[in-house]
DNA sequence: ACCCATCTCGTCAAGATGACGACAACCCGG
DNA sequence: CCGGGTTGTCGTCATCTTGACGAGATGGGT
């Protein structure tokens, strides 16, 4: 019984919302190969690390928030072919943090910035990480509806408003404002109604919520109402 | 940049109603660690072999069985004590299959066997295979209410009432048969009808359908009905 | 003051759900 | 051959949810 060697890897699919809009982080590639390509932010798991940690890390290093930001597994990607130095399995992240201020601190990955996912050319990205980013794209859109992560594309406090528009930016269409008001404030458990708050968008000051302690929205919000 | 070498192996959460119970195909293991202890069936990726290959290499060499039975990728385990002789990453797998022979053709694994998932103790089972079981069993669970993958644990042609034992298996709790015909029936895509046939378990003959050609229910089936 | 934008609540028809009655179609034993 | 047991299929009905949309509430700007 053989063992051969593989390098193990995570690659991060780090999504936020931006001025109404769904983006995803990526760094430009400084060496070959894919010199010059987009690609997701990533790198080799350490000999004693756990699999999340390194994630962690990573997200840390690019985008200097650790905690606080929702972090999940995605898949894992492990192609004979899909890095031409070597045999590489890379387990995939995905995380969902609200607009987080643009990377700069200095890392390996300088080049790293938001893009919105509309403007992107998926087949410019380096390796497989086109793939890598529809999965966890479709996987974002798909726990919108079955679960209150929406939130965690929000600060600590929002208003529904606010996570409406981030509904609309992941699924790409608008919803019916009242109904969707009605959803979730009148589903127990999702959120948590801030007595005092209240803040200006515009008009009428809208109340301010944080998230409530449901995992599991039955029944879910369904991705085609208008 | 080092990429320090890890070993990469398939587990696999084999899935099948037997007399209607769900039930894991596990083996037993002959050689230390864990020796004696029961495992999910897996091994080590080859060098040049693709992940979900692996898998289906493992499958076949487990039941015999290959093609024809629902795979898909659970998730990735790489705690670094959990594998006590290296460092070890698994790429665990979800097969659904519809009832299968006792897998006796001769492997490394003649231990193989089927086990019903309420008969198991979970904390009996060897490195971290409890956690991965329950994460696959969680995952078909929740699959099996917003996609017809319930007809993946049947044979080609079935009735309605076999797919019906499929989710009551799989839930652990009776649903009704009247609100299930209807909910499979009516819900376009989900079941192609087979004009001719019917067969008896008993009473009336049941007319026969096969899997439809939607890949996701909305509405879904909600785990709660009685 | 007035207008305007946004938030929040209400109404209403259409459809889905859960509970359950009723009949249909087959097997079996007498 | 006949009636009971068993299982499959359809129908009904009250209730809940959904999608569409009206309308008042409550702020800022001019």
């Amino acid at each position: 019984m053989e063992h051969p060697p593989f390098a193990v890897t995570v690659d991060l699919v780090v999504l936020t919302v931006r001025a109404g809009r769904l983006t995803v982080l990526l760094v430009e590639r400084g060496e070959a190969p894919y010199a010059g390509a987009l690609a997701l932010p990533g790198g080799f798991v350490r000999p004693d690390e756990d699999l999340l940690a390194a994630a962690r890390r990573e997200l840390r290093e690019e985008t200097g928030v650790g905690d606080g930001v929702h972090l999940e597994q995605l898949a894992t990607y492990g192609a004979p072919d899909r890095d031409p130095r070597m045999r590489t399995v890379s387990v995939a992240w995905l995380a969902l943090a609200p607009d987080l201020p643009e990377p700069t601190a200095g890392t390996d990955a300088a080049a790293a910035r938001f893009v919105a996912v509309d403007d992107l050319d998926l087949a410019a990205l380096a390796f497989d990480h086109a793939r890598i980013l529809a999965d966890g794209l479709e996987r974002a859109r798909a726990k919108l509806e079955y679960s209150p992560l929406a939130t965690a594309f929000c600060d600590e406090e929002f208003t529904v408003a606010q996570l409406r528009a981030v509904y609309e930016a992941v699924w790409g269409h608008p919803l019916d404002p009242r109904n969707f008001h009605r959803k979730v404030t009148r589903t127990p458990g999702f959120l948590t109604e801030t007595e005092l708050t209240s803040t200006a968008d515009g008009g009428r000051p809208a109340r301010l919520y944080r998230r409530g302690t449901l995992e599991v929205l039955s029944p879910p919000l369904t991705r085609g109402d208008t």
